[in-house]
DNA sequence: AGCACGCCGACT
DNA sequence: GTCGGCGTGCTC
């Protein structure tokens, strides 16, 4: 019997399914979706491995290793998600255990530890024979009768694994080094730590590895991140002294269950919400797998229709995953499910201990748990039987991974519903400009909510031009208009929430008369001032110019305008004295409870307005709150990206939608200095198709999605000037193999450019960024060209990997 | 990424 | 004549 294995560990150059021979003894617990380990390589050292096929060949004529152990008693991966895995491989250039990685729970993983002991066959007790660190080596060793960890080594006599002493006891056999895998423990307490992930610190070894996993698995316990690392608590609170992480406390987070009492189901559905259900419950029931898009207005009761058909699709005995962004994860939507569902109800998110998530995993894939509710990564759950999946906010961008592997929550949602022969459910207020694409041309079902449930009216917005406005006392950046419409709204005892945009570090060129932006000539993208050279410069291509002060199009004089968000809020609070303010953004909210506590606060009126970044714009739904303020759409607007369009009609239609749930009449006011805009025009409206047909005619003529694919080849090091040779060098090889073996390959290469942050926790980053169509044959050249740079010398010091339709050009 | 194989310099 | 430097290539 022979096994085909992912190998953990593997770089992508040599990744690819090993085969292994099944010892007769293990014949019956190999199963594929187990985990085993193998000898690999030339020092044969112990490696997880995810057994993906079996067969029963002989092995003659090869060479092949046997299995050593297997880890799992049944399998954590079913048939469909075996199949995920090299899909995920083909198209996301990520190795085939990132992909096991990211379907298993973190707890679930098992760890290889060294462990060291003694050669019983060891005679020679003679001091003088060995060097004083190999000698208290031998006589720790000794000692102990299990041996010990390269962990416990260290910590005890301070010797690092890799010391020369410890290296020459093992090669003359005095000490053996043994290599098991050991679980995870998973035990939870109530201190927390989540890693701050633009630290940019120093960090000592020990540190950083512990700040590394931290990066992988998010928010975990102080103890589990100490058991997991090896690292003391000590350690991890140095890091969280050094600014690398945070430790804060929090309640255990309880099953959503005791904070039913206070949620308020979605009672009867309107006649055409009850429609649309109807329609999209037929085509749940079909035999094809589909896509559907459901497109309804902020306010128009999305929620009460997708629950309506999951309760159908439950009733027919299917399983149902429902995803949402990240930003509306809250315990409030949670308790809408649960109340809604009860305990068929599985959670998955970044809040749970490992030992919670292992457990929660464990219900779905046992089938306890008919529902997952989570964030990106719960398109993965092990749900039986699957009939439905739901993306909330399709458009949301929290939904491309932007680590390894590097998928789109939506790209694996249409793999299991063709799979399983299921129905994906996207909806949004604000489609994202491919999917609605998608939905016209009849490849996804459309479905449209064009009414707010009730008697809720959309509110009226107005632009402010903050060119001619007054401005109140002096203050640069509220309108008289606006400080106006906040005390007003004060005095009627309202609420209001006042949106600041955060991207202050991109700076962009405006002409004070005729209002035009500088943009790329060849990417119609903005482009990005940079002062240390004083250049125009576009992310895209790569073009760059010298920064003029003389508007191309009128001749009138250009400001370079950004920044300058900390400076808003500022004068909020000096605008306001006598307001009760609430802040909330994702410094000043570390964790979730701390968030809920505030939303509660604010929907019980112990504030009049409530100032954020993107966080106020979405999802949030408060009675009392009749006016939307937008300090500025400008910078959105501008920023340096294909969808600084889509992005900015997306936020100020969230945000908008906010005014007015309840029974007043909403208000929102947007300041902008470019009020002839027509995207802003567009959102003030809530127009959403006439918004579509304008951002289509530009990807259209520019071919950008939905009319090509977008690959990202992103390089990263210590070096510029390596990191720059590496990136021209690529851009070379890819133009030189095109052109030679894939002349018919549709494909548009960008020039590489450094990054929009190019340098990121002391690392220098450079792109090339290209148009093409996706195929097998593209992917595969790719990956092979990946391949041939990992192997060239030159560029060792420089990491390179690949990112299919990334969200950010960065 | 490891690890071995292999082919050149400075040591007993 | 051997120990050991790290360049090159493979990993079932």
């Amino acid at each position: 019997m022979l096994a085909q294995l992912a190998l953990e560990n593997t770089t992508y150059r040599f990744d690819k399914p090993f085969t292994y021979s099944v010892p007769q003894a293990l014949e019956t617990a190999v199963r594929p979706g187990v985990r085993v380990t193998v000898p690999f390589g030339a020092g044969n050292r112990t490696r997880v491995a995810m057994v993906l096929s079996t067969s029963y060949e002989s092995g003659a004529g090869q060479k092949l290793k046997a299995i050593a152990s297997v880890l799992d008693k049944e399998p954590l991966l079913d048939d469909e998600m075996l199949a995920l895995i090299p899909w995920m491989k083909s198209r996301c250039f990520c190795t085939l255990y990132d992909a096991v990685k990211v379907m298993i729970p973190a707890g679930i993983g098992y760890k290889l530890v060294n462990r060291y002991r003694m050669n019983a066959a060891f005679k020679n007790y003679d001091r003088e024979a060995f060097t004083d660190t190999a000698w208290q080596i031998i006589v720790a060793l000794t000692a102990a009768k299990n041996g010990l960890t390269g962990a416990e080594l260290t910590e005890r006599l301070g010797i690092e694994e890799k010391s020369s002493d410890l290296l020459s006891l093992l090669e003359n056999g005095t000490v053996i080094r043994e290599n098991a895998a050991s679980r995870n423990a998973a035990d939870a307490t109530t201190r927390m730590v989540c890693a701050v992930p633009d630290f940019s610190g120093k960090l000592t070894p020990k540190q950083q590895s512990a700040f590394d996993t931290l990066c992988a698995i998010g928010t975990v316990t102080v103890r589990e991140l100490s058991y997991y690392t090896g690292v003391s608590v000590g350690i991890i609170r140095t890091l969280a002294d050094k600014g690398a992480a945070e430790i804060f406390e929090v309640e255990r987070f309880r099953r959503p269950k005791q904070e039913m009492a206070d949620i308020r189901l979605p009672q009867t559905l309107s006649a055409e919400q009850m429609n649309v259900a109807k329609d999209i419950l037929r085509e749940c029931d079909a035999a094809e797998p589909m896509v559907g898009l459901l497109y309804g207005v902020t306010g128009s009761g999305k929620t009460a229709v997708f629950l309506h058909v999951i309760r159908h699709v439950l009733t027919v005995g299917k399983g149902v995953i429902v995803t949402v962004p990240e930003i509306s994860l809250t315990p409030q939507t949670l308790a809408v499910f649960t109340a809604a569902f009860g305990d068929t109800v599985a959670v998955f998110h970044s809040g749970l201990s490992v030992g919670e998530r292992m457990d929660e995993w464990k219900r779905v894939r046992t089938g306890r748990a008919k529902i997952v509710v989570g964030t990106r990564s719960a398109v993965f759950a092990p749900v039986q039987n699957l009939g439905l999946i739901v993306m909330d906010e399709e458009q949301e961008s929290t939904y491309k991974s932007e680590s390894t592997p590097r998928y789109h929550a939506r790209d694996i949602a249409k793999f299991r519903v063709n799979y399983n022969r299921a129905y994906c459910l996207l909806c949004s207020a604000t489609p994202s400009v491919e999917s609605y694409y998608m939905a016209q041309s009849g490849k996804y079902r459309y479905h449209a909510l064009h009414h707010r449930y009730g008697d809720a009216v959309v509110p009226t917005v107005q632009l402010v031009d903050m060119n001619n406005e007054d401005l109140y006392r002096g203050k640069p950046m509220i309108s008289m208009a606006l400080a106006r419409a906040v005390s007003e709204n004060i005095r009627a005892g309202r609420q209001s929430i006042l949106l600041l945009n955060r991207r202050g570090y991109h700076t962009y060129a405006v002409c004070k008369d005729c209002k035009t932006v500088a943009a790329c000539p060849n990417c119609s993208i903005s482009m990005t001032y940079h002062a240390a050279n004083n250049r125009l410069m576009c992310h895209y291509c790569g073009h760059s110019e010298p920064a003029y002060v003389r508007c191309k199009a009128c001749g009138g004089e250009l400001t370079f305008s950004g920044g300058g968000t900390q400076k808003a809020e500022d004068q909020l609070r000096e605008a306001f004295p006598e307001a009760r303010i609430l802040r909330v953004d994702t410094d000043t909210t570390a964790n979730k409870y701390a968030l809920e506590k505030k939303l509660n606060a604010f929907a019980n009126g112990e504030y009049d307005i409530m100032i954020g970044t993107q966080m106020v714009a979405k999802g949030l739904d408060f009675e009392n709150v009749t006016l939307v303020g937008v300090l500025s759409a400008d910078q959105s607007l501008y920023s340096d990206d294909y969808r600084s369009n889509e992005r900015t009609f997306d936020l100020l239609t969230q945000v908008v939608g906010r005014a007015g749930r309840g029974r007043y009449r909403g208000m929102a006011l947007i300041q902008t200095h470019v009020p002839e805009n027509p995207y802003l025009h567009l959102a003030a409206a809530q127009d959403y198709e006439s918004f579509f047909e304008t951002e289509i005619r530009f990807r259209r003529a520019m071919l950008y999605p939905p009319f090509a694919d977008l690959l990202q080849i992103g390089f990263v090091g210590e070096k510029e000037d390596t990191v720059r040779a590496a990136a021209e060098h690529f851009s070379a090889l890819l133009a030189e193999t095109f052109r030679r073996d894939y002349p018919n390959l549709p494909l548009r290469l960008l020039r590489a450019s450094a990054a929009s942050v190019s340098r990121m926790g002391g690392k220098y980053r450079y792109k090339i960024i290209m148009k093409y169509k996706n195929s097998k044959a593209f992917r595969d050249a790719i990956a092979s060209l990946l391949g041939v740079f990992s192997s060239d010398k030159r560029f060792l010091s420089v990491t390179a990997y690949a990112d299919p339709n990334p969200d950010a050009i960065l």
